[in-house]
DNA sequence: CAGTGAGCGAGCTTCCGCTTGACTT
């Protein structure tokens, strides 16, 4: 038995650190917390100053029991979790859970895994801070306190098994808030004028681009200033040059990763995550939740010799940046690449890819500011006051840009650069004018990835949430990400060209959105009964002004409990208030009125969702209900769209002298025949299937499950050999079993399905309380 | 998967943040 134990939260970690510290130590990992609140319930006691109630979380038992008996033999244990609010209290919920004497425990931390960082952490060993410990739990009970207190509000006033929290629903909020800018958006338009002159000198010929700052609001205005320029002479009035630099952007963190992975290669934000954990479990890349920007002492070293030999001194700069985001906690490095002289690595396409750009972000946060020369050329014209500017942008010296560029979210339309040499005074000819109808455009949807950089602004959420809470929010179907086709509109384009004004009109498409997120009407629903009656946690700036609290309990100003009983007190209140007084919220709007009934037409939010409705719930004649279908919404849906709900079941034919029917059912359209249902596919339009049809997809049904039978038991009708999506399986009654791999399902018999059922648990049975899926 | 919706009531759902595999029919 080792003399010392380590403690990490990450076993990639524990792999590295013991590497560095020889035999005497035995370097193990938590995977994280070990302990948490109770799942069922409040489990927090708010009668007796909050006092928590904490359990082992399941799945972390069996790596509880090892440690107890390796504590056992250890003469001293180090608890090395990181540092920051979190880590400090893993390493308390440890001490705790393992029963450590505070004569054999040392608290360390090291912000970067090298040898010298730990030797010298080892050295200087602490207490585990109690003051940041009590920080945590505030936070922890304080997002207990909000989720678990607000979302019974929703299952009773909105729909059943919905969710509110302090991050999520401030979240949903930014979505539906940015699509009503959306829809109050009205687009405005104006003329841009643009000219296009020849230049004849000295140095050549040559062709230049300008644009007139000033715009006309109609066509008339353009009209009469291009009539203005028909005669005109042009000439240049003045050449400006200044200088410029650009500097490079600090290495990544956990949000610029999301942002540029998104917009560079096209990754969800969970894609992302996913392949950095592959990069940094096989050692490639340092950790991929930070919210730091700092490079240790090592990386900047190794990047000083990396630029030097690859691109010469002159492109090094070293550089350390600032953390600038609200509420980081930096217990890390910035991602980058472990050894910077691997610009690329073994892996598969995602792999290398991700590599490379981070190993380009990394070398480039140290290289030098890119000397840049801007130039503006003025153009007057003889018969106006109007001026055209040239803008022109030279790359005097490229510096970081060799290597990397980060991308924005807006598309850039000008492109600026080398302008021929003119001098003051000089006469150029006109080659044509054009003036186009441009259109305002209405604020961006959220994408993934800048929804993360909205939050990050914000302080809600941390490295480890983000891709997490963007899979809540859609799983709660609250927001849905999609593609929606754009419109398209005319415009006007006139032209001077040779004397001559045309004027064209032309067309073009506008509001395409690929992946971007739509909130859904539950989420504007939930949003909007959460901002009414709880304005206080749907505040932007909640989350700040908590967070200020709570690092006023790490730097033991003020008792956590405190600070709890302060916000639950009038919390609580309004929650009794809520669930005792408020109306259920239906979201209900009034379409119209049924042509063929005379009643009314309702769309609204009901148990199972967006629903429709002829007729009212006061009447005596109970009203009619239809499910709203995929893609229609209470916001957009037209009452010709509504009634049409109402045309089903209806009966399109018969097949073996039984009826069959088409409806719209929770998961889309169906035909039922028998008593069994047939999807119908994404072409079939249910309204106007025809017989032929419905019977090709019972066919086509009825063989697949054919398929789908390896082997049946005459005896034991309940027992089953099948073929599923992930190969054959055992299914008994309505367990399923996997097969072992040495035997040729096939070839089973009852007997051996027996054996291998009593052998083995079933699959996808397995519920783990507190687990989150 | 399963074709509901008023209202009643049983019993269920739910938070955020720290970590990885196990698992999916």
């Amino acid at each position: 038995m080792s003399k010392n134990l380590v403690i990490v939260e990450s076993p990639a970690k524990a792999k590295t650190i013991e590497g560095y510290l020889g035999k005497d130590f035995l370097v193990k990992s938590s995977f994280g917390h070990v302990r948490d609140l109770v799942t069922k319930d409040l489990s927090i006691d708010v009668e007796n100053g909050f006092k928590p109630l904490y359990e082992i979380l399941p799945d972390k038992q069996k790596m509880i029991r090892e440690l107890r008996k390796m504590v056992e033999g250890a003469e001293v244990v180090w608890l090395a979790t990181d540092e920051d609010r979190e880590g400090e209290a893993i390493s308390w919920h440890l001490a705790e859970v393992l029963g450590l004497d505070p004569a054999k425990t040392r608290r360390i931390v090291f912000h970067e895994i090298t040898k010298s960082a730990i030797t010298e952490a080892i050295q200087k060993p602490r207490n585990i801070d109690l003051n940041l410990v009590n920080a945590q739990q505030a936070r922890r009970v304080l997002d207990r306190l909000v989720g678990f207190e607000l979302s019974p509000i929703l299952w009773k006033k909105v729909k059943p098994s919905l969710s509110a929290g302090r991050v999520q629903s401030v979240a949903v909020r930014l979505i539906v808030e940015r699509e009503e800018e959306i829809r109050a958006f009205t687009s405005t338009y104006a003329f841009k004028v643009t000219g296009l002159f020849d230049v004849e000198n000295e140095f050549g010929k040559a062709k230049i681009k300008a644009d007139l700052p000033k715009r006309f609001q109609t066509s008339e205005e353009a009209m009469k200033f291009l009539e203005i320029c028909k005669n005109a002479g042009f000439k240049v009035a003045e050449v400006e040059t200044k200088p410029g630099k650009r500097s490079p952007a600090p290495p990544f963190t956990t949000s610029t990763l999301q942002q540029e992975a998104s917009r560079k290669l096209g990754f969800s934000v969970s894609r992302t995550m996913t392949v950095a954990q592959q990069l940094y479990e096989a050692g490639k890349i340092t950790y991929m939740r930070t919210d730091s920007v700092h490079l240790s002492q090592m990386a900047l070293g190794m990047a000083k010799e990396e630029i030097e030999s690859v691109f010469g001194k002159e492109y090094h700069k070293s550089r350390q940046f600032a953390t600038k985001s609200k509420g980081a906690q930096e217990a890390h490095e910035a991602i980058r690449p472990t050894y910077l002289n691997n610009s690329t690595i073994e892996g598969d396409a995602a792999q290398r890819r991700l590599y490379e750009l981070i190993w380009k972000r990394t070398i480039a946060s140290q290289m030098t500011d890119a000397i840049l020369e801007k130039t503006n050329i003025y153009i007057d014209i003889s018969t106006s006051k109007e001026q055209f500017v040239a803008t022109g942008e030279v790359i005097k010296f490229d510096g970081f840009l060799k290597v990397y560029m980060e991308s924005t979210d807006e598309d850039v339309e000008n492109e600026e650069g080398l302008l021929p040499p003119l001098k003051k005074g000089e006469a150029l000819g006109l080659d044509e004018i054009q003036a186009v109808q441009k259109y305002s455009q209405a604020p961006p949807r959220y994408n993934e990835a800048s929804l993360v950089k909205k939050m990050e602004e914000l302080g809600i959420g941390r490295p480890s949430t983000y891709a997490p809470t963007i899979s809540t929010i859609q799983k709660r179907e609250y927001v849905v990400k999609e593609d929606r086709d754009g419109n398209t509109r005319d415009f006007e384009q006139i032209t001077l060209k040779g004397g001559q004004i045309k004027s064209v009109v032309k067309s073009e498409k506008f509001g395409f959105e690929k992946n971007k997120l739509f909130p859904t009407d539950i989420g504007e629903l939930v949003t909007r009964f959460l901002v009414q009656y709880f304005t206080d946690i749907m505040d932007y700036n909640f989350t700040a002004s908590v967070e200020k609290e709570f690092d006023e309990i790490a730097e033991g100003l003020k008792e956590w409990n405190q600070i709890i009983k302060d916000f639950y007190g009038p919390f609580h209140k309004k929650v009794t208030e809520t669930l005792e007084s408020r109306e259920k919220a239906k979201g209900e709007k009034l379409l119209g009125v049924d042509p063929g009934s005379g009643k009314n037409v309702y769309v609204k939010i009901g148990r199972f969702g967006a629903m429709a409705q002829i007729g009212d719930t006061e009447s005596e004649e109970k009203p009619r209900f239809a499910g709203l279908r995929k893609g229609q919404s209470i916001e957009s849906i037209s009452l010709e769209e509504a009634l049409k709900l109402f045309d089903f079941p209806r009966t399109i034919g018969e097949y073996e002298g039984e009826d069959m029917v088409v409806g719209i059912g929770r998961f889309g359209p169906y035909v039922l025949h028998m008593k069994k249902f047939y999807s119908l596919s994404k072409t079939d339009d249910p309204a106007t299937i025809t017989a032929e049809a419905a019977i090709v997809l019972i066919e086509e049904k009825r063989s697949g499950d054919a398929n789908r039978i390896i082997t049946e038991f005459a005896e034991r009708p309940d027992i089953k050999v099948l073929n599923g999506r992930f190969g054959p399986y055992i299914s008994i009654a309505k367990e399923n079993y996997k097969i072992p791999k040495d035997k040729t399902p096939a070839a089973l018999t009852l007997q051996d399905c027996l054996d291998i059922a009593k052998n083995s648990a079933p699959t996808g049975k397995k519920k783990v309380a507190g687990r989150r899926k």
